[in-house]
RNA sequence: GCCUGGGUGGCGGAACUGGUAGACGCAAGGGACUUAAAAUCCCUCGAUCCUCGUGGUCGUACGGGUUCGAUUCCCGUCUCAGGCACCA
């Protein structure tokens, strides 16, 4: 302390001994790595393509998180082994960049989105480049970009070409604050996803995309890929395929039927009245003949005050009103019965009614029991004064002609009595629903069509794409709910292309999802300006093989990119009918506390704090390390130093380096050993073991006065893809030679050699460990056996009894069974 | 309520297709080096009991089961996280 000068000598000097000057080696092969072309793909090539994908992420004003990353480290790595092993490797990045809290921000300060949009992005693309991430810096792309959403306006009018993209009124999850409507995916907890406002339902004109009619393929190709299982389930769930009936009620008050969808059919002497969501259009037909117009315009409203959430909560206490007077009939029974329209049908789901068995449905029973409706008994083996029985192997009851049949032999039965009657008809149904695709916001991209009072929705020729999103000054939205661009009437009103009449232009804007719909084509041939990619790059690159990224997108975003890629595939466009081979997912990073990181917790981590401290290749490597890749692990800046001090000790290893000594038998099986590991532990995502061997493997290293070049070389490579910086410095300060790291081909191992010459053997009596032998390995029972019987302890417990049986796994484990 | 994934030392986490539970790391304690500190290196480190050993018992959320043997498989329960659209 009294000395400072003198202190700082002696720190220098033990740091020159201990500790390598990260930012120094950082810096200095970034700036060489920037210059060159290593990580460029290349767009012809002798080598086989390898296409390493990320999510590209959002560029948010706070910047990268240390969640970010972890995803990007995980493929980087496997992006340069690839490259090692001889492989012409695409990984590209860039922008999602269109978004709602740059459009906030702008409705704030009135600073335009692109300003705000083009701050972030520089400020992620320095993040990024901060740790030594081998992206292809040359294909970036921006969805903000004209030159790139003049393509994604261009795929959107194929679809409307297709007739795949039409307008309909439907109920939205309307937000009051932003004044927006939003898909229902975007609405969180009854709330705006964004701004955390309540949300109403509201009628309103709405382009959306049929994505519905693709469900059976985008079920069925599932069987192609190679997602994890989890993801696969996710996206079969989502798409909810079931097999069932649609069957018809006659509403004589209204001379009309009423279909409902049903899983059910064998319940059908059992439904005892009919429930319509409040938006059925029957309803609107039945108002004047009902004695009741008043409660059921009030349930009505009441309805459409809360969002879908709300209505769907099943905690929440049933409610509903009957539509007195206007009853259905039950077809099998002939019975007349009421129909009551209640909250918990929803119009998005089969035909927005229902038949109602509350014997043998959980909601329907809650129903009945409040409103006191009748309950059927028609599968009998449950106690349905207690509660529903919603099992399938029942015996029939009440129920004519199935009577006596198990119920579910009964369903087939029932739908073809309905079949021959002409009251219903085998169907299946998809719980996936068409993609609302419009948006009231500006920082979006325009829907390129215009309503022309003649022709009606007529697309803007391709030609004049991309349809610019205008400049503007204030980005207050219109209070009426339309867009910003709804109040330009300059831009507004156009002429219609096709006669030259008085027409508007469309003043919806695209949802965020387009942009990401598409991306990883654009990678494949990001400048080209004459399509959307060349066919022969797409065909050179595509399908992605690798796809990596966060479970919260497994559903939506990756089964709208699917989507889109299909129909770029009926278009004769791509070759392939899926656009990824593999997809994995991550696992979240929390904060130290163990919660999900975020401003108003306080517990966000900042990379560049981070990296500032330890240095990229650490940070690299502690993300790696911190616990398994896909599940979530809490951040601990604790655990960082553990990672320092290991990249530290590989460091030192240079010290010891001999480029005569010749590695020993038991260097060269730890060698390849190692080599097998932190292979298979890349390709499986077990990157926190893949890390643990590496610090074994130094830790041996350390442990010889004279270490063989080969075995430096070995950790050299083997730590690369984790630790770019300082392999590369260690290796050119002792490999030299003009020989760069990065071009080092990924080393082979011998699995034979890679076997230990003696193992460790268990020795158990009756299952219980009693100790432990050392043995060659592959060594026979007998050997064994003669080994085991002289043991001390083995003798003892043997004594007096008898062994019944021996259970011995080679190189394992000996049993034996003592009585 | 439904779907998916978890629950292992003080902490993060390992454990191949059922075969020595706790690899690797953090923290902690002890020691070496140092005038001192930092850094570094070495040792100990699941709980508990005793006769302190080359010992016994218990231990992978909980309760059962299968097995020579279960963190791993089966049944049931609790609990945490994420997702959700009452799937009729």
């Amino acid at each position: 302390m009294s000395d400072p000068d003198s202190h700082n000598n002696i720190r220098k000097k033990r740091d020159m001994a201990d500790t390598y000057d990260f930012q120094e080696i950082e810096q200095k092969w970034q700036a060489r790595w920037e210059t060159g072309t290593y990580y460029q793909a290349e767009s012809s090539s002798s080598k086989p393509k390898y296409y390493a994908l990320i999510e590209f992420p959002y560029p948010s004003s706070e910047g990268l998180h240390v969640g970010h990353p972890r995803s990007y480290v995980g493929m980087d790595i496997v992006a340069r082994k690839r490259r090692m092993e001889g492989y012409n490797v695409l990984f590209p990045i860039g922008w999602d960049a269109f978004g709602l809290p740059a459009e906030n921000y702008a409705i704030k300060t009135g600073i335009h989105p692109r300003v705000i949009t083009r701050q972030n992005i520089a400020n992620f693309r320095r993040q990024l480049k901060m740790l030594g991430l081998s992206f292809d810096w040359s294909r970036e792309v921006d969805t903000t970009d004209p030159n790139y959403y003049k393509w994604t306006q261009w795929i959107f009018l194929r679809l409307f070409k297709r007739g795949l993209a039409y307008k309909a009124e439907i109920p939205i999850n309307w937000c009051t604050s932003c004044k927006v409507g939003l898909a229902n995916e975007e609405v969180v907890g009854g709330v705006c996803e964004r701004c955390g406002a309540p949300v109403v339902r509201k009628a309103k004109k709405q382009w959306m995309l049929a994505i519905t009619k693709y469900a059976e393929r985008l079920l069925e190709d599932l069987r192609e890929v190679d997602y994890l299982e989890k993801i696969k389930t996710q996206q079969t769930n989502w798409i909810g395929k079931s097999y069932g009936a649609e069957l018809r009620f006659e509403v004589p008050a209204v001379n009309r039927t009423l279909s409902v969808f049903t899983t059910r059919p064998d319940t059908i002497f059992g439904a005892t009245y009919m429930v319509l969501s409040p938006e059925h259009p029957l309803i609107e037909e039945a108002i004047g003949k009902v004695e009741n117009p008043d409660e059921i315009r009030a349930y009505q409203k009441l309805a459409a005050s809360k969002s879908e959430l709300e209505r769907t909560d099943l905690a929440k206490d049933k409610t509903g009103v009957e539509l007195k007077g206007v009853p259905a009939i039950n077809p099998a029974t002939g019975e007349t019965i009421p129909i009551w329209i209640s909250d918990y049908v929803l119009i998005s789901y089969g035909t927005g009614a229902i038949m109602a068995v509350p014997a043998h449905d959980t909601r329907d029973y809650e129903f009945a029991r409040k409103f006191n409706l009748k309950i059927v008994e028609v599968i009998s083996g449950g106690d349905i004064e207690k509660e529903a029985y919603t099992e399938l192997d029942g015996v029939m009851v009440n129920s004519g002609f199935l009577n006596g049949m198990l119920a579910k032999d009964a369903i087939s039965k029932a739908i073809d009595w309905f079949e021959r009657e002409g009251k219903g008809e085998r169907t299946v149904n998809y719980k996936l629903r068409d993609w609302v695709f419009s948006r009231q916001r500006y920082w979006g991209e325009p829907i390129p069509l215009v309503e022309c009072e003649k022709c009606g929705w007529v697309p803007i020729p391709e030609e004049e794409l991309p349809v610019l999103l205008p400049e503007v000054e204030s980005f207050i939205p219109s209070s009426e709910g339309e867009s910003l661009l709804a109040t330009l009437s300059d831009w507004v009103d156009t002429m219609c292309p096709v006669c030259g009449g008085k027409a508007k232009k469309e003043t919806d804007t695209m949802p965020q999802w387009a942009g990401s719909s598409w991306y990883f084509h654009r990678y494949a041939d990001p400048h080209n300006d004459k399509a959307f990619a060349s066919r022969a790059n797409l065909d050179y690159w595509m399908p992605v093989d690798w796809y990596n990224g966060g479970m919260e997108h497994t559903t939506l975003h990756l089964l709208y990119s699917r989507f889109w890629h299909k129909f770029l595939f009926d278009e004769g466009l791509v070759s392939t009918p899926e656009p990824y081979i593999k997809r994995t997912s991550h696992g979240m990073i929390l904060g130290a506390d163990g919660e999900k990181m975020s401003k108003s917790r306080g517990n966000v981590v900042n990379p560049d704090e981070i990296v500032g401290r330890f240095g990229a290749d650490t940070f690299r490597v502690y993300e790696m390390f911190m616990g398994a890749f896909d599940l979530a692990a809490p951040w601990s800046t604790e655990g960082v130093v553990g990672v320092s001090r290991f990249l530290n000790r590989a460091w030192s290893v240079m010290a010891k380096v001999d480029g005569n000594a010749v590695p020993t038998q038991e260097q060269t099986r730890a060698i390849h050993r190692t080599i097998m590991r932190v292979g298979e532990r890349i390709e499986t995502m077990k990157f926190n073991t893949a890390v643990s061997e590496l610090m074994t493997f130094t830790s041996d290293l350390l442990s010889y006065d004279k270490v063989p070049m080969e075995m430096f070389r070995t950790l050299c490579i083997l730590l690369s893809p984790f630790a770019p910086h300082v392999t590369a410095e260690m290796w050119e300060r002792t490999v030299g030679e003009g020989r760069v790291l990065l071009e080092e081909p990924w080393p082979s191992f011998d699995p034979e050699l890679a076997k230990a010459q003696t193992v460790t053997m268990a020795v158990q009596i009756n299952g219980k460990l009693s100790e432990t032998i050392s043995i060659d390995w592959g060594m026979t029972q007998d050997d064994v056996l003669k080994i085991v019987h002289d043991l001390p302890k083995v003798k003892r417990a043997i004594d007096g009894k008898s062994v019944k049986k021996v259970i011995h796994v080679p190189n394992k484990i000996v049993n034996l069974v003592v009585k």
